[in-house]
DNA sequence: GACGTTACCTTAACAGCGTTAAACTAACCG
DNA sequence: CGGTTAGTTTAACGCTGTTAAGGTAACGTC
């Protein structure tokens, strides 16, 4: 039983639900995912493991409302960093990629929580249309092609993904791999800039204008073989 | 102890310890990480399970050489699909991108535990220069400035990373929203393309030409309330 | 051929995990 | 006052990774 969404009964309003969803979330940002064990958020609350089956219907469903109050403040972070420029400007859309990285750096364990969900997105957000910030960025985009600052597309969802896939990639790949980590000596590799920020910023004028060089140039082709 | 690299000691080539491996690589590769236990490999192999400490450093070192192998097939398997492209070209390049998509959404459970692992690579991969098939990514990248298909760019690392943040991005997406899934009812969105190697081809005109308008069109902006 | 060493594998056990069952207390409702 | 129910506990089950101790069989050496 027990979904948790308010103090449950009649009006006994203790507070343990949220303590126990605090202490999980406290949990899983300090210590990362694999820390969080029912036991380690009893007794952090302050009562005994099976308590938390009171108000949650087991570990997933406790880990689905940790995933979903993620959501909630990652898309607040977003949607005040974007509210800073004027809509159909390419600095909103900058704006709020950068967001999206710089929560993810300043939230690193919690983000991948939120988007290491392995079958789908939890039950919890399959109720609510939009929490992921998803709308946000389409939004962005449609005032910006509406602007004219942005090439107009036919089909916005997919530039919108487009973009969502660059920061995504960016900030995934920094917490796999540690972008931003001393290369190794014998890689000699040009400097990159130094954080994921950096790095995302540099990424501007490649999503402005794109790679390829001018049309007339495209005639000699490196000959070695494949 | 025990690395098992090789048959370890004298020379009576058991094959055990690559039995453990491959037994490993099956139950992630079918049923994910979650399903791997060291009983359930003992059991695979045929042996208790304290007979993989005797050829592993513990569950982790196992992983790791699963997500090292794992790697090697990868980078493989990127190699093979852009070789059939001549060098220097914009097409060997969006092969490169294609494949990688595709090993992703074929290997999906594989893929999520070579790129899953938390801090940093597993430590059997900093031994080895490049493993990732990051330098492919690069030559591709530098062939194609030399022939004059794309922009020259100062820092062709940057450039690799915004490419790779496209592909991983996209990947990443996949396998944790699953895009391509029928979108809800209430979220009328325009249709995307079927699969993410779809979305993906989709990706080329972007990456090519960038998103922004002509320089002469950027005059007005929309007029609301941010 | 016997001896000591070592590779290889086993069973038993420990501490921790998520989860269930049963029991208890305390507050509420009629 | 009696009954219901929220809230919590202890005990236990089956699972996990890992360690300890012990055994067996093949090897190199004298």
């Amino acid at each position: 039983m027990a979904t948790a969404t308010a103090p449950l009964g009649g009006g006994r309003a203790s507070g343990v639900d949220t303590a126990i969803l605090e202490a999980a979330r406290d949990i899983v940002a300090r210590d990362g995912i694999g820390a969080l064990s029912m036991r380690a958020v009893a007794e952090r609350v302050g009562v005994s493991a099976t308590a938390i089956y009171h108000y949650f219907d087991g570990k997933q469903a406790l880990v689905d409302r940790v995933v979903q109050t993620g959501f909630l403040r990652f898309r607040a972070y977003l949607e005040e960093a974007s509210a800073e420029h004027p809509r159909g400007s390419f600095e909103r859309l900058a704006a709020l990629g950068e967001a999206y990285v710089r929560f993810a750096l300043e939230n690193r364990e919690y983000f991948r929580v939120i988007f290491g969900t392995h079958n789908g997105h939890p039950k919890v957000l399959e109720d609510m249309p939009d929490i992921s910030g998803f709308d946000l960025l389409r939004e962005c985009l449609c005032d910006g092609m509406a602007s004219g600052a942005l090439r107009p597309h036919p089909n916005p969802d997919l530039v919108a993904i487009y973009l969502w896939s660059i920061v995504h990639g960016l900030v995934t790949l920094e917490l796999a791999c540690e972008l931003d980590a001393p290369p190794p000596t014998d890689c000699p590799r040009s400097a990159l800039p130094g954080t994921a920020v950096d790095i995302f910023r540099a990424f501007a004028p490649f999503v402005g204008h794109g790679l390829r060089a001018p049309e007339p140039a495209r005639a000699t082709e490196v000959r070695t073989e494949p």
